[in-house]
DNA sequence: AGCATAAACGATAAAAGTTATCGTTTGAGA
DNA sequence: TCTCAAACGATAACTTTTATCGTTTATGCT
């Protein structure tokens, strides 16, 4: 059993102020041990292996609380819905991780990049698509 | 009344092979006019102005009939349920556009960018978030 | 260790976003 | 003008996520 892994879980909880239970700690590491970038459903379905009893409702609170905690990132801004992008020009986005705004920023404005079309793995590019996530000038402002 | 654009609109249509309609038209010309990156449903409050009548669905149908046909994009490829990222490491990804596949790709073999942390209008980057989209090693091979 | 309290849990209802169904209406070509 | 496939509107259903609420558990204090 790995003590490591285990003392490094109830720090990362002490630092956030969050409780060391069961269910989180065992989704924590089933989380850790997954590659790629699954939904929630499928962590969902991976921890209920080890705790059957779990809800997927303490799946989402913790996986957001992982998220808030910075212990784990989302890998887009998850807009929610659909967004729709009726600018033919090439750009990028800047996109507020507070009000999630998001706003064009030109090839140039935004100072980038190597135009490479062959990635390892032989992966064609057709097209690089940047967030740019931070805090926009408002959101600095605003206390909330 | 714009001639000009309302040709054009047609020959997207033929172009496409789908019917113009009263409803895909204003769609059309109410989405062109819009700023940023609407979901759709405030592209259905838009509309509904001009066409009270007007369905969600309709909007839908058509929102879709329009990225299919590449009058439009889509802001962010991976969209329909949060994706957590565990790995640590600063990476990027790349997404292939037909089997919607996410791959790690290192900063380094990407060989990108500029690290600014500031851009115009005052926004505070935290981090930038690549994909480069294009088509996968596989599914270049295979046909559909 | 035992106790009080706040946090977290599970079950589930509800909300938000999207898609499917189906009967009716409409546009495109004959 | 007529025919028929395509598109429409209404709405049910589905998926993903969040909120509610009564119960259970972890934490800090004695």
């Amino acid at each position: 059993m790995p003590v490591k892994e285990t003392r490094s879980f109830r720090e990362v909880c002490r630092e956030n102020g969050i409780a060391v239970t069961h269910q989180r700690q065992v989704l924590y590491e089933v989380m850790k041990s997954m590659d790629g970038h699954p939904s929630p459903e499928e962590v969902y379905a991976r921890v209920k292996k080890k705790v059957p009893a779990i809800s997927l409702a303490t799946v989402y609170k913790n996986i957001h609380l992982f998220i808030e905690s910075g212990v784990f990132q989302k890998v887009s801004m998850h807009h929610g819905s659909v967004r729709v992008e009726m600018n033919g020009e090439p750009h990028h986005h800047m996109v507020c991780s507070k009000c999630r705004k998001i706003t064009d920023i030109g090839e140039k404005e935004l100072g980038l990049v190597a135009k490479r079309s062959r990635l390892p793995g032989g992966f064609l590019v057709e097209r690089y698509a940047v967030d740019a996530i931070g805090v926009c000038a408002s959101c600095q402002k605003s206390s909330c």
